[in-house]
DNA sequence: ACCTGAACACCGTTCAAGT
DNA sequence: ACCTGAACACCGTTCAAGT
């Protein structure tokens, strides 16, 4: 069922978690796969493409979860943490995604859905552009410096912390949007 | 008067302007010096001690600029130009320092001073590391996504679309201090 | 369709030896 | 103090040839 191809980028996301990015290797996958290194460009044109492919498995494993359609802090709320979590389900993720992370279709149509989300309640295009990519500026940089420390604080704490920022950006984004009727 | 330590240094900043991250390499910046590649470990153990002080040297060259005492919106926005400044001055600014970014007394003073503004502006100890860390992952999450596009935006909208988010950002921790007297 | 064998042009790093 | 020469253990990638 699963194509050669497939097993490849299965082995390459373990070899991942097993060994981290800097050290994540075509010589190695090889390796693992029990095969010679040349072998690979059958299923991947380059390194490069395989790793395009792990971050295309990332971010498709991700989904954000339903959200009442008023709620546009939700919305908000809903696509950071699913981005976050996306990124710290696998090692590294955070650096993997800002190295080589190129939106797709999906990708700007997901960001598309949360600008709507925003001009319905009321924000003008341009206010709810610059709302939805400050978010995704401050998910991104918090992950990655989350992640690029050694877990120094508990899981629990980092999450608090990142809701609180988040809240401060909503607030923010709340105060220049007309009242809820 | 330049010592030779300092002389590769430099030589490394210009080769990262040419070339980028990706082929700033131990045996190039060797060859650009007229030496031979085992000859830089006599001034750097590794090549990962000469990217950190070519961090160093990025992150000492963006100064932030004075400001008056009392305007704590002012910090903020000096502390994010300047972070922001510092990154796009280098090319792979971002990369480099979202890789191999260790941050010294200097950048955690320079943490705690803005903490101390904004406590002096009624800020609880917590909603100021809030605060400032929010910033912080913003500036870096924006400067890393603009300067990862290969500059499809001109700068001056890019200018103004940074400062549209930070001012989310700064309306919603105005949101939480006491008013001014 | 998938893989081997073998090569090519590179890496970072070490270390005796030279001046 | 600084550098050479030479090696070591790696990289990503290509390609004829095999099954």
């Amino acid at each position: 069922m699963a194509s050669r191809r497939q097993e490849v980028l299965t082995a390459a996301l373990d070899l991942l978690e097993e060994v981290g990015i800097d050290d994540l290797t075509v010589r190695r996958l090889a390796q693992r796969l029990g095969v010679q290194p040349g072998a690979l460009y059958r299923h991947y044109p380059s390194k490069r493409a395989l790793l395009d492919a792990m971050v295309g498995h990332i971010v498709a494993g991700a989904p954000a979860p339903a959200v009442p359609a008023g709620d546009w802090a939700g919305h908000l709320r809903a696509m950071a943490a699913s981005g976050r979590e996306g990124m710290l389900a696998h090692r590294d993720g955070a650096r993997l995604l800002a190295t080589f992370y190129d939106p797709g279709p999906d990708a700007v149509a997901s960001f598309m859905r949360i600008v709507e989300v925003l001009r319905a309640a009321g924000a003008a295009e341009r206010a709810a552009v610059v709302a939805t990519d400050t978010v995704l500026a401050y998910v991104n940089g918090f992950t990655m410096e989350e992640q690029a420390r050694r877990a120094a604080t508990p899981r629990p704490e980092r999450d608090r912390d990142f809701q609180a920022g988040l809240d401060l950006i909503i607030a923010g984004i709340g105060a220049t949007l007309p009242p809820a009727p």
